[in-house]
DNA sequence: CATATATGTCAACAAGGCTGACATATTTTT
DNA sequence: AAAAATATGTCAGCCTTGTTGACATATATG
């Protein structure tokens, strides 16, 4: 047990070794949230690359290569390798835009639909059960600081919103 | 918004869309979460799987090779290669075990000290802001929640007490 | 018509997972 | 003492998923 630290912010009672909790909670946290979906995805012959894209699919139907590329924040050469993937086994489909002739939109082939359901709801399950043995109350508060971590540009992709987005700030 | 669905648990309340918007949440935040470590660690060439190292080897001073690859769950392939880097350049300290002298156990030169402390601040700073930011009390709700994601088994590994653990259980 | 934009694709590279095999030192068991 | 188990190190090779840079094509826009 340090002593209380000298306080550099103007009054945070903030504990040193609770926060230090926090970067192990963590860690190993996200790798029990990622485990199942994992598990199941290599079944397929796919990772955790082809999920996010599934994920952000499913959540945002209609939803352009670019705005894709923007939230995942990776390269347009990683992106293809999985999705080419997808598309080739028939769990996503590419549509070309009807108002501009050079995007392609993509949405989920029922294929891509069931396997996203099946990895959602694994996870789903996890933090249901996670808010449960918590407490009440306790999920609000979790969402919140989740919420707070990410940086700000972000958050408004939250919720299914990412093509929303597009026509509101894009 | 979809209405309210036929509660297939007992009586759980729990709002579909919200853990849609927490499954979000964890990817977006997590990667935030990554973010600064990871750009402090490019400037020494290291990764996350260094930082990892660092981080569970200066928590838990003098832990052995194999406690390591039971935290981390990687192969010991996978750990010799960033570990012989850390030695090698001055980061990470190997004694042989008094008592066993078939093991190897680790410790923190200064130089990894250094770098340890350094990116558990930036991580720390993030987390104590977005604790200020999403309001008081939100902190336990957070940290509780985080813990009941986490399989059980690796729940009694959260702050510091590897050692210590192996001594009870192992 | 010129330029900008959205996408696709090729080649090559790196990090960090993985496997299986094998060597060595040390401890424990028989 | 001999045999078996344990802890570690190392070699070779594979896969996924990130990276870069270059180039091609279609479409939109000034």
């Amino acid at each position: 047990m340090t002593k209380a630290k000298h306080r550099q912010e103007k009054d945070a009672p903030i504990n040193e070794e609770a926060l230090r909790q926090v970067i192990e909670l963590m860690f190993f946290a996200y790798r029990d949230f990622t485990a199942e979906p994992d598990a199941i995805l290599a079944e397929y012959g796919f990772g955790r690359a082809h999920h996010r894209v599934i994920y952000f699919v499913g959540r945002n139907p209609g939803i352009a290569v670019n705005q894709l590329l923007d939230t995942l924040k990776i390269t347009k050469q990683s992106l293809a390798r999985v999705l080419r993937q997808l598309v080739d086994e028939g769990f996503i489909e590419q549509r070309t835009d009807a108002f501009d002739g050079r995007r392609r939109l993509l949405y989920l082939l029922e294929k891509g639909q069931r396997l996203e359901q099946k990895l959602t709801e694994r996870q789903a399950r996890l933090i249901a059960r996670a808010y449960e043995e918590a407490g009440v109350g306790a999920a609000d508060s979790f969402r919140a600081v989740l919420r707070c971590i990410i940086n700000s540009d972000d958050r408004s992709r939250v919720g299914g919103d990412i093509l929303a987005r597009e026509e509101r700030e894009g």
